[in-house]
RNA sequence: GUCCCCAUCGUCUAGUGGCCCAGGACGCCGGCCUCUCACGCCGGAAACAGGGGUUCGACUCCCCUUGGGGACGCCA
């Protein structure tokens, strides 16, 4: 049997750290068996359903590297057929006409509430003769669920669940204007499409057991279920928009790299063995659904940024490169002039080991493209003072004599000069990084100086000198 | 309220009855390296929720308690 899998968001925003996970899963899980996944936009509550959603789930999925078969399917395109399940369901006498209007059921629900009986319909249309049907009352169309026994599911993440027929309902199939509900568009969509593995948050579980129902009363053979459990805020707390930063897009705008919240996400709930550092390559060869915990995690920023300067690390200088410009120009509200551009590559090396994210980086580049004179940070004047200036001016004298503007020389010249005026390397490099960075901290102050070009540095130097 | 699921360091987790007075990673603390900041390296503090069983032996199996989460819609 082949692999299929399916991610299925409802489009009401933007593609969800969790949803994230969850297509990730169902990506890797494909993959991995030689299948492939299948993308079904749940959009059949057209009040909640937008069009930006849909473009913003697939731009998501796209900056991940997650890709699917086909194009996306539209649930609320196939209503049609969904209604035609209900109506043989109706027809094989496996479901039946309900009349009840929304405050008779909320009314229904209150009881039981005060009761302390579970929020159930009763089924109080399941054996209704039909001519006692309201002339002027659209019904909806209801399950006829077994009412005794248990439905059981085996969960390839939770194991063997099971639940007593006596503490469900007879569940909604078709909606009194037509429409199919959730619970039969999923079970149909599921079937049709020859889904053989779903994936998706444990939030479904129960939805599940309600599913199995329909299936079997289809005499269809129900799917794999594996309900993953879900991913909660640093605080402990269920994901919400009070924990800000949600949707991927918004870890993109952080600067974190798709590689870093693949491998981040990955390791939310599945592990092999000690395994920290695992690209997607690796991930393909190893995942599988017996990895995958029980139990719900928290997200954690310092420890994707840690994943994240990792990729930043070894990821490709050129590609690099060419994240950096863009983030500068961006920040920076410009573009580069040529002479700029040149020194990325040349301080790539030096900036990306002390980068977390993209944005940090760009940042740590500043001295690259800032204009003189040059904004002092507060610690950094600091470091300007006293005969800071003074000495400033030898360093010029020295450097101007330099033959070739590179590292060795650069590196013996400031060197020569410490020792010759009888000071520490410090010394001299902390006002020299001062007046070329305006900073307390940067790469080398030797490769500072390489990168910068012997005009731009002796022109941040005269700048401070006596 | 009813039902379902979960429970190892602050966080992510390894652990499938003896290999564990519990291992790794992030974070944290200390040190080394050192022109600063990082990187790197070395070291440290830090957990089996509680109580009963089962067993020669429980982190591992069973039960209860507690705690957390989820589901109970003509939402998905």
């Amino acid at each position: 049997m082949s692999v299929i899998t399916r991610f299925a968001p409802s489009p009401t925003g933007f593609l969800h750290i969790g949803g994230a996970r969850t297509a990730l899963f169902n990506w890797l899980f494909a993959q991995h068996h030689g299948g492939h996944m299948l993308l079904r936009i749940e959009d059949t509550d057209r009040a909640r359903s937008t069009d930006a959603a849909v473009a913003a789930i697939q731009d998501g999925l796209h900056w991940l590297g997650l890709d699917w078969q086909g194009e996306p399917i539209s649930q609320f395109a196939r209503a049609g057929r969904h209604a035609e399940i209900a109506r043989q369901l109706l027809a094989d006498g496996k479901a039946y006409h309900c009349y009840c209007t929304p405050s008779e059921l909320a009314e229904m629900r209150e009881t039981a509430k005060a009761e302390g009986r579970s929020l159930r319909y009763d089924g109080r249309w399941r054996d209704r003769a039909p001519d006692e049907a309201p002339k002027d009352a659209a019904p909806v169309i209801r399950l006829k669920a077994p009412q005794s026994g248990a439905t059981v599911i085996n969960d390839l993440v939770q194991g063997e669940v099971t639940v007593q027929n006596t503490e469900m309902d007879d569940m909604v199939l078709l909606r009194a204007d037509g429409t199919p509900t959730y619970m039969l568009a999923v079970v149909v969509d599921d079937h049709d499409m020859a889904i053989s593995h779903i994936i998706r948050g444990d939030d479904h579980l129960t939805n599940a057991i309600r599913q199995r129902q329909i299936y079997d009363l289809m005499g269809w053979t129900a799917p794999h279920f594996a309900h993953i459990p879900l991913i909660h805020g640093a605080d402990g707390a269920k994901l919400s928009k009070r924990h800000g930063a949600l949707g991927v897009e918004a870890y993109r705008d952080m600067g974190i790299l798709p590689a870093a919240l693949r491998n981040y996400l990955l390791r939310l709930g599945w592990s092999h063995g000690d395994d920290e550092i695992i690209e997607s390559e690796q991930a393909i060869a190893w995942f599988d659904l017996d990895g995958v915990g029980k139990s719900a995690a928290r997200f954690d920023i310092p420890r994707l940024e840690n994943l994240n300067s990792h990729y930043i690390r070894s990821m490709d200088e050129g590609e690099l490169c060419r994240l950096l410009g863009a983030q500068l120009q961006h920040s920076l509200d410009r573009d580069l002039s040529p002479v700029e551009l040149d020194r990325l590559p040349l301080a790539i090396g030096a900036l990306k080991e002390r980068a977390k994210t993209l944005i940090d980086l760009a940042d740590k580049a500043q001295f690259l493209v800032a204009g003189r004179p040059l904004a002092m940070e507060e610690k950094a004047a600091g470091l300007l003072t006293g005969d800071a200036p003074a000495l400033l001016a030898s360093a010029h004298v020295c450097l101007q004599s330099v033959a070739e503007w590179n590292l060795d020389a650069l590196t013996a010249a400031v060197r020569d000069l410490a020792e010759t005026e009888g000071l520490k390397l410090g010394k001299l490099a902390q006002p020299l990084r001062a007046a070329l960075t305006g900073r307390n901290a940067s790469p080398g102050i030797f490769e500072v100086l390489f990168f910068l070009g012997r005009q731009e540095s002796l022109d941040r130097i005269s700048d401070h000198m006596a």
